[in-house]
DNA sequence: TCTGGGGTCCTAGGACCC
DNA sequence: TCTGGGGTCCTAGGACCC
């Protein structure tokens, strides 16, 4: 059994807002938000008004009068992300980053070199700082689980080493929030049994809990405590969907905005699913109604997908299902489309004359046409750019709130 | 004045097979 | 002449994470 604590978690600190900060000075000790409609990260400063990601800028403003919105500069977060898990890896090549900004490390083969897990955590955060100029937080413990944990309790721009000897007492009195997995909703029902920190939650009978929750909670917090989490850190696996989503406000599901939305979307994925020569057999729609009641339909078909119409069409077909099933329901905020069940698709297979799922319509074309259109628009794009050809894309960008930009950033690899 | 976008995982019920 | 039980796949919904 391993007894030193050799697994670091390093995490950026206020990712966005702090490249931003670092980009331009004047910005640096100031509330700021990156974005405008919604806010995608805010400063320190900001957060210590209650502005978080993920909220309307109109309510941040609120919340913050003298909050300073800036636009984000996203090719910057990808080049200076990948250049703080350049130095991650100079300390050993175990390094799993789990996102753009925070990575797992596995330094057990290191200390020999780096000294003791707590100097590694010392010189990672001061590399950071001197060489790419960003705040990091880091956490070492014995485990990934509880390695998080201490770096969220480290943050901002702190270093939290938990010694083996000393996981319980560390870990008691931290609220239940911090525990992988309880989230806003858990962490209200838990407060309603009076269940604050995690120390009640060890204590409190698990059975009874994930009743009430509807979820395994138990042996999760169990295992934590027990220190039976024994994931290994590891190179991350491939995605197993992909998706893309568009909210637009409240408007009427015409057939031309379902049309121009969805055929947009499926532009997106389809045409990430080439790029990695993959395909999806099942195809997810999300519709979300203007109160915020979101519904999904899919269809899982025996030959994968990986055609823009045919997505498109697909789409389509399900996003009316789902519509007809809520008559009560006059007008949608959100329209989304994931495909999963993925399978390798190299081209080779792609270039039958008609493909296998590409039935013949009147009026549409076949299989082999699609197949055509596609791959052209693919290499205008590869050489041209990607706003050289596309769906609707002019109108589609007035639409949404969010940059491709962004998009891009959370992307997973396929 | 509303509430982003990319994903993962879990649960539960039904169909179907052996 | 009574209605097992396990396994797998599919669908829908929901919580959660970054």
């Amino acid at each position: 059994m391993a007894s030193s604590p050799t697994i670091l978690h390093a995490d950026l600190d206020a990712f966005y807002a702090s490249v931003e900060q670092l980009l331009h000075p004047h910005l640096r000790g100031r509330p700021i938000a990156v974005g405008g409609g919604v806010v995608l990260a805010a400063s320190y400063e900001a957060k210590a008004s209650g502005v978080q990601g993920g909220m309307s800028g109109w309510r941040a403003q609120q919340l913050c009068p003298g909050l300073t919105f800036v636009k984000g500069h996203f090719s910057e977060y990808q080049r200076l992300a990948d250049q703080v898990m350049a130095v991650l890896g100079d300390f050993t090549p175990m390094v799993q980053r789990i996102s753009i900004d925070e990575a797992f490390l596995d330094v057990s083969g290191s200390t020999h070199l780096f000294g003791p897990p707590a100097a590694i955590g010392h010189a990672i955060r001061a590399r950071v700082r001197n060489e790419v100029g960003l705040p990091v937080s880091v956490g070492a413990a014995r485990t990934k689980h509880l390695a998080k944990i201490a770096s969220q309790v480290a943050k901002p721009d702190g270093l939290v080493v938990v010694h083996p000897d000393h996981e319980l007492e560390f870990l008691h009195p931290l609220p239940v929030g911090l525990v992988w997995g309880i989230g806003p909703v858990t962490q209200q029902k838990l407060a309603q049994r009076g269940i604050h920190t995690i120390g009640q939650l060890a204590e409190s009978p698990t059975e009874g809990l994930e009743h009430f929750l509807g979820r395994a909670l138990g042996s999760k917090v169990g295992a934590l405590a027990a220190n039976r989490d024994h994931r290994a850190v590891q190179a991350p696996a491939r995605a197993g969907s992909v998706g893309a989503q568009s909210a637009f406000g409240r408007r009427d599901p015409t057939p031309e905005l379902l049309r121009s939305v969805l055929g947009h979307l499926a532009d997106r994925v389809a045409g990430r699913l080439r790029a990695k020569q993959r395909a999806g057999r099942t195809v997810t729609v999300r519709v979300r109604f203007a109160g915020m009641r979101a519904i999904t339909r899919s269809r899982t078909s025996r030959e994968p997908v990986a055609t823009t119409l045919t997505l498109t069409e697909t789409a389509e077909e399900l996003v009316l299902h789902a519509l007809a099933a809520h008559p009560a329901e006059t007008q949608i905020s959100l329209l989304a489309i994931s495909v999963s069940n993925l399978v390798d698709q190299p081209v080779l297979q792609l270039e039958l004359p008609v493909l296998p799922d590409e039935a013949v319509r009147p009026g549409s074309p076949t299989g082999a046409a699609r197949w055509a259109v596609d791959h052209s628009m693919d290499a205008v794009r590869r050489k041209f750019g990607k706003s050289a050809v596309g769906y609707a894309s002019v109108a589609l960008s007035r639409m949404s709130s969010v940059p491709d930009e962004f998009r891009e950033l959370a992307e997973h690899e396929l």
